[in-house]
DNA sequence: CGTCCTTTGAAGAAG
DNA sequence: CTTCTTCAAAGGACG
């Protein structure tokens, strides 16, 4: 199975990588070759034009290593106090800006420049989080100096093949070698995990790093484990006031717009086979039924209701009401009955489990309401107005029954749900009623 | 040494 | 368009 799926993987990704192209290599994949070198060779020229030198990269990373972070005095600012764009951090920021590895062009360390000079930047201009976000992210970005081979900008002769992709065969990732496995080094062990472009954080990602530490000090407790620490921190992400949340959005969309103008081309997909046992992943916590004959929260409910939807579906993510039929907590791979990817389509083998599994599947207890069922009795209890007789929902777990009203970024996030919005019909019992009820899980 | 655990959000693949 | 999967961070546990 694992070895089925491996091969799989590499099938899809060449596939889809010969897609892309669209057009037959040969005569064509020469001449992009070819205007690949032009243009190299025209940066080059700019780069020793602009006086800036390769060589000078290590003197720079050393510079960057002997500038201990602390030297961001906004940092410990940030949690509580709103940025303001005339916070005076460029004096400090200026020699990191002027002597980025990234080079004098490289956009990503100027933008907090921009954001904190220009009155007319035109990313968040009024946002009091862009400034801090900016400012975080670039930290981030000097803390973590990417390997001299990852890094973007002309100064790195390296970069060429990263953010050219043409220059590596058709069908290769960068990471890769021709034969689709991770490129291995010389002396032939593979190639470490740093040395692929990692995702740029999201918003949740920016909270954590920044609120781990003061978890652990905050319990004092190192025993607990690292899981244990997320699950509190979601619950804390949970809790924290949507302006609070905002700010990690911010960092999180800036994290993103950099990462994009630093690699054009890098595509997430890049990663997918980075670490292939990721892919064992249960969902098994996933309370949720197997019944597939459930619809899901947005066939329940309808689209306008979506405060009524569980919090996968929110997400936009799979269904509890009708989550696979494997039931199974073990593996997703090819566990859903679309036959997604290629790995279990490949295998020829239809779902067995399709449509097979009986609408009993689950203990009476861990049932989902039946759809109309479940609406006759919300409608009751409207009418009732008696929000508590209802009783605490089985699926139900307090600690991530979440808000709608916090429970996303603001409209201003574009790529976030923003019909988060309580319809104003419902009155705010009823609507407690709705959450109680149809978000079970979490 | 590599993977798992655990969280949320973003991106991308597939239907 | 919808649904689902994978990966990003972290670090101890475990095989």
């Amino acid at each position: 199975m694992i070895a089925d799926d491996d091969s799989d993987e590499v099938k899809v990704f060449r596939r889809e990588e010969g897609d892309a192209d669209d057009d037959p290599m040969g005569e064509t994949s020469e001449q992009q070759l070819a205007d690949d070198k032009k243009e190299a060779v025209m940066e080059a020229e700019l780069d020793s034009a602009s006086g800036a030198r390769v060589g000078d990269l290590k003197q720079q990373e050393s510079f960057i290593k002997a500038e201990p972070s602390p030297s961001f005095p906004l940092m410990p600012g940030l949690m509580t106090t709103p940025f303001s764009p005339s916070y005076p951090m460029m004096p400090i920021m200026m020699p990191f800006i002027m002597q980025s590895p990234y080079g004098l062009r490289s956009p990503n360390l100027m933008l907090p420049m921009g954001a904190a000079l220009s009155p007319s930047f035109p990313m968040f201009p009024t946002s009091p989080f862009y400034g801090a976000a900016a400012a975080m992210v670039a930290k981030h970005q000097l803390e973590n100096a990417a390997p001299l081979h990852m890094r973007a900008g002309p100064l790195n002769p390296l970069n060429h093949a990263m953010r050219m992709p043409s220059y590596l065969p058709p069908g290769m990732m960068p990471h890769q070698s021709s034969s689709g496995e991770p490129r291995r080094t010389q002396g032939g062990g593979k190639v470490k995990k740093e040395d692929h472009i990692k995702k740029p954080l999201n918003a949740f990602m920016w909270f954590m790093k920044e609120n781990r530490k003061k978890l652990l000090e905050e319990i004092g407790n190192h025993e607990k484990q690292s899981a244990e620490l997320n699950k509190e921190l979601g619950k804390r992400w949970h809790d924290l006031p949507k302006e609070e949340q905002q700010k990690y959005f911010e960092m999180a969309k800036k994290d993103r717009e950099d990462h994009k103008e630093k690699y054009p081309q890098w595509s997430a997909r890049e990663n997918y086979a980075v670490n292939k046992k990721k892919t064992k992943k249960r969902r098994d916590k996933s309370i949720a039924s197997e019944n597939s004959d459930q619809k899901k929260c947005r066939a329940r409910f309808g689209v306008n209701n979506t405060e009524m939807w569980c919090k996968f579906c929110k997400r936009k993510k799979k269904c509890e009401y009708a989550t696979d039929r494997a039931g199974s907590s073990e593996l997703v791979e090819s566990q859903d009955g679309r036959g997604t990817s290629g790995a279990s389509s490949s295998s020829g083998s239809p779902s067995p489990n399709t449509g097979s599994v009986p609408p009993m599947a689950l203990p009476l207890h861990q049932q989902p309401p039946n759809p109309h069922q479940f609406m006759q009795s919300m409608l009751m209890q409207m009418h009732l107005g008696s929000a508590g007789s209802l009783g605490p929902s089985p699926l139900a777990s307090s600690s991530s029954v979440r808000s709608p009203i916090d429970a996303n970024a603001s409209d201003s996030e574009s790529d976030v749900d923003d019909d988060e919005e309580i319809d104003p019909t419902i009155t705010q019992q009823t609507h407690e009623v709705i959450m109680q009820e149809s978000v079970c899980t979490l």
